[in-house]
DNA sequence: CTGAAAGCGCTTACAG
DNA sequence: CTGAAAGCGCTTACAG
């Protein structure tokens, strides 16, 4: 309800003139201590807030917010970074009359990783989305990012590294527990617990870790008479499932229960169960690749956690685009929620 | 990567003032058939779409869109509505620079409802948000509302009316299918499940009658034997539920599996099974209130269906504005997730 | 039926 | 150190 405050107003009340009031706004400087203490006072009085579809409109189409993205080579990773890219491409498209320009920069090893993080950076970039499947490389990035105070926003995974930047990503190790509940939920304490994780030559991924570390969580809090086993598989993926060490022992052990995958690779048990001749044990995995939808639906999968890729991608560079243009960080802070999938209610999350 | 297209050099191109090409995007009349002809041939090959930012500047400062906002009583219905009521501040404060207006008017009687409902169509709103409590009285609000093409968006509950409005809430026989998914998930099936249904003078609310008819839809069709049963208490709020005809019966049976509230009051039946002295009974209810959650938290209840209130009045507010003022009507297309809450992912939905 | 001009609030290049 | 002016793209009131 209040009369709104502009830039014009703010220079009528400090006498001065627009043009001084904008140099104090953006510490442009050559503005004397005296008249920038009048116009601050003024703008702390009346509540002045930059009117950002101005701004915008001034700035956006003279030079745009560029934000580069640095993602996995769409085709791999069982096109699941085809769901951020999407997110991504969505909230560009909504931005679009505010300036923005979104660049896709593709990599698989770690050395393209490397060498398009050091474009990007030669380019000017002025935010940059990425994945940190690689530490060193994620650390030479923000490395060089903090030089010119570029931004970096990471989707997928929280990992440690050297130096600040903003993750968007689900909660691993709260993801495993949620896992754990639901798979206690279905077949009760006790008896023996299966946890799959793929292992590759860089060792289990941190995703898979911490997953894994909140389901065996989850069931040690429940357990307290520890009648609970929880045994894990670490595979390799160019290996036969069904001939892992221990998978035939366990499966046919009657006091099996339900199997986690730490993956996006649910599908893979199916058959492996049938291989077997076991039916009825249920399984809780992640994302909602087609194969693991198809399981979904003839109810040899029980749940999984959607990660939400989309919505990553798309918070990513709605959260950026905010803190470039606004200051405003609050759009970086999102815990990505641990979403729960069941055959019912699959075509509405 | 194309040109940025802009009424000047569609003025350009059709050798005419922005003045007439304006005249002719906006169908203000005045402007002769061949002139006219030769924009739009223009505008069709150029692929020109107007800058919103620069409209919303231009429009906005000068007449703001008015949306209304006919909600209940904010302290009514267990606070349920103040969530809601948040998404559509939130919306209104991101779009506050594009020039937005949110009024709010109250009811809780259906005489106010309609009381109101004329304030709003008189006052010349151009959006309206509200819910369908009352067939009559909504009935009544669309009616006016068409007359002058004023969008009526309708939030909680899906019901049929007689003038085309829109509907943001989630799919309630989805939603109970869903709850049948994790009741049986928890017990398997036969046996005695129970659902439990608010019944009040008009009697049972649209959403309860889907979700029992999910429910029960899902029991059917995994119950090839027959053998589970599902029986409905419908009670009125002034009476003690412990002592519900059948209540008692039902809990002490063997049979008994597990119950599935329909409505927000999960919380009402830990108590009741204290009071029999049973325990080990599954609840699946709706809704994230505060005594819902305490019994989360203890894990007297399994799971709870959030219904995203925040969400919903969110993109209400986001979905109109952008019907209004871009004649784009896909935000008012959206569908709310049958979200799953469990303890362990509580604080992240 | 059509055009020229003013202005939304902000930003910057230029002049002093 | 400061101000006046131009302009982002769109919209409209006014003049002809």
């Amino acid at each position: 309800m209040k009369e709104p405050i502009g830039i014009k107003q703010i220079a009528k009340l400090a006498e001065v003139s627009i043009g001084t009031v904008d140099r104090v706004l953006h510490n442009r400087g050559g503005v004397s201590k005296i008249t920038e203490q009048k116009i601050l006072d003024v703008i702390r009085k009346t509540g002045y807030r930059k009117n950002t579809v101005a701004s915008r409109l001034r700035l956006g189409t003279h030079k745009k917010v560029r934000i580069a993205c640095l993602v996995p080579e769409a085709a791999s990773h069982w096109k699941y970074w085809q769901f951020p890219k999407r997110g991504m491409d969505r909230a560009a498209a909504e931005l679009h009359d505010h300036g923005i320009e979104l660049s896709y920069f593709y990599f698989s090893e770690p050395s393209a990783f490397l060498e398009r993080s050091k474009v990007i950076l030669d380019k000017g970039f002025e935010g940059i989305v990425t994945v940190p499947f690689f530490t060193a490389e994620s650390n030479a990035l923000l490395r060089g990012a903090q030089v010119n105070q570029v931004p970096v926003v990471f989707l997928d995974t929280e990992v440690s590294l050297d130096f600040p930047g903003w993750f968007i990503c689900q909660h691993a190790h709260r993801a495993g527990e949620v896992a754990g509940r639901l798979l206690q939920g279905l077949v009760g304490l006790g008896g023996i617990y299966l946890v799959l994780n793929i292992i590759n030559a860089k060792g289990l991924h941190e995703n898979n870790r911490q997953r894994e570390s909140g389901f065996r969580k989850f069931l040690n809090t429940h357990d307290k008479k520890e009648i609970a086993e929880v045994v894990t598989i670490n595979y390799p993926l160019d290996q036969p499932l069904e001939t892992m060490p221990g998978m035939e022992r366990l499966l046919l052990d009657k006091r099996r229960k339900g199997v986690f995958v730490t993956n996006s690779r649910a599908y893979m048990l199916p058959p492996v169960f049938r291989h077997y001749g076991v039916t009825g044990i249920p399984v809780v995995g992640f994302d909602l690749n087609e194969e693991n939808l198809e399981c979904l639906r003839r109810e040899e999968i029980s749940f999984l956690i959607n990660q939400k890729p989309e919505y990553q991608g798309y918070h990513a560079v709605r959260g950026l685009f905010k803190f470039l243009t606004e200051k405003d960080a609050s759009g970086l802070h999102v815990d990505i929620p641990v979403e729960i999938v069941v055959r019912e209610n699959l075509h509405l999350v």
